[in-house]
DNA sequence: GTACATAGTGAAGTAGCTTCACTATATTTG
DNA sequence: CAAATATAGTGAAGCTACTTCACTATGTAC
C-alpha cells in the first residue's frame, strides 16, 4: 500500500491539518496568529501596501484589515504613513520590529525544512512536489470554475 | 529546481491552505462545516459516542460538543439516545440522513482521489507519502515535546 | 451514606470575521 | 469647473466557532 491514489490523498489531508496546527503553534509563541504572520509577510514582500490591496491579498474584507492593521500597530509592528499621492489610502509598512519579525518567519521556514527534510533524497522531494502540483491544480481550477 | 527542501516544505504549506478551503468549500454545499463533518466521520466509525469521547476526539471542549450536537440534531443528521449504562452520559447515533452524509463523504473522498491522483505512478503517490510521513512525524514530535 | 469525580448544559465572554452606513477624498463627465 | 460617482478607511452591529465557569444530575469510593 501507499502507492494508491486514496492513500496519498487522505495523507494530505492529514498534513493540511498537522501542519496548520503546527504552524499556529509557533506563531502563538511569538505572540502571531496566522493572519497577522500573513500581513508581516505581505509587507516584507511588497515594502509598503496600502489597506485595500492587503484586503485583496489576504481574501478578507478592508473592514478586517483596519483591525488586523490595528492590533499589529499597537504591537509596534507595523506603522501606518499617509500614502504619497491618495490622502485617502494609508501606506502601511513594517517597522525595524516587524522586520525582524519577518526575517525569523523566513529563517524558521529554511530551518525547518532542512531538519525535517534534509536527507530525503531528491527525488523523493520532486515527486512530493509533483503530487501536490497535481492536487493543487486541482483544488484551484475548481475554485476558479466556481468563481465564474 | 523543486528537489530541494525548502521547496517541498513551502509546497507542503501551500496544500494544506488550499486543501482545507477546498473541502470547506465541498463540505458548504452539504451544509456542513469541517467541524461538523468531523463528528459525523466519528460517529460513522464508532458506530455511537458519548459527547464526553466526542469532545476528546475532536480536542474541543465538552460545552461546544453540546452545541455541535443541538445542531446536527436540529439538522436531522444525529440524535441523542439514553446511555443504556450510564444515566448521566448521552449515546450518539447517526441517523439514516447522517449515515447517507457520512456514505457521501467516503465516496466524494475516493472519487476525489482517483480523479486527481488516478494517473500518477505509485512510485511518486509512494514517494509522496515518505515526504508527507517525515513532515507528519516532525509536527507530532512537536507536539508532544510542548505537551510535557 | 457522605465525599468526591464525572457528563452534560446555561450563561457569559473572546477572537475572527462580515455587512452596512458614513466620512473624506479622488475621478469622471457633461 | 461643478455635479455625479467611485474609492479608502472606519464605527456599529452582528455572526460563528470556540472557551471558561458555575450548576445539576448522576455515578463511584471509602
Amino acid at each position: 500500500m501507499d502507492g494508491k491514489p486514496i492513500d496519498a490523498f487522505d495523507k494530505a489531508f492529514e498534513l493540511a491539518a498537522r501542519l496548520s496546527e503546527a504552524m499556529r503553534q509557533a506563531l502563538t509563541e511569538r505572540g502571531l496568529t496566522e493572519r497577522r504572520a500573513e500581513v508581516i509577510y505581505l509587507l516584507a514582500r511588497a515594502g509598503a501596501l496600502v489597506q485595500r490591496d492587503l484586503a485583496e491579498a489576504l481574501g478578507c474584507s478592508p473592514r478586517h484589515v483596519t483591525g488586523l492593521i490595528d492590533t499589529l500597530q499597537q504591537d509596534g509592528l507595523v506603522k501606518r504613513t499617509p500614502h504619497p499621492a491618495d490622502r485617502r489610502a494609508v501606506h502601511v509598512v513594517l517597522t525595524e520590529p516587524g522586520a525582524e519579525t519577518a526575517r525569523w518567519m523566513t529563517r524558521h521556514r529554511h530551518d525547518s525544512a532542512r531538519t525535517i527534510l534534509g536527507d530525503l533524497p531528491a527525488t523523493d522531494l520532486a515527486a512530493f512536489t509533483r503530487v501536490a502540483d497535481r492536487i493543487l491544480g486541482h483544488v484551484t481550477q475548481a475554485k476558479r470554475e466556481n468563481r465564474s
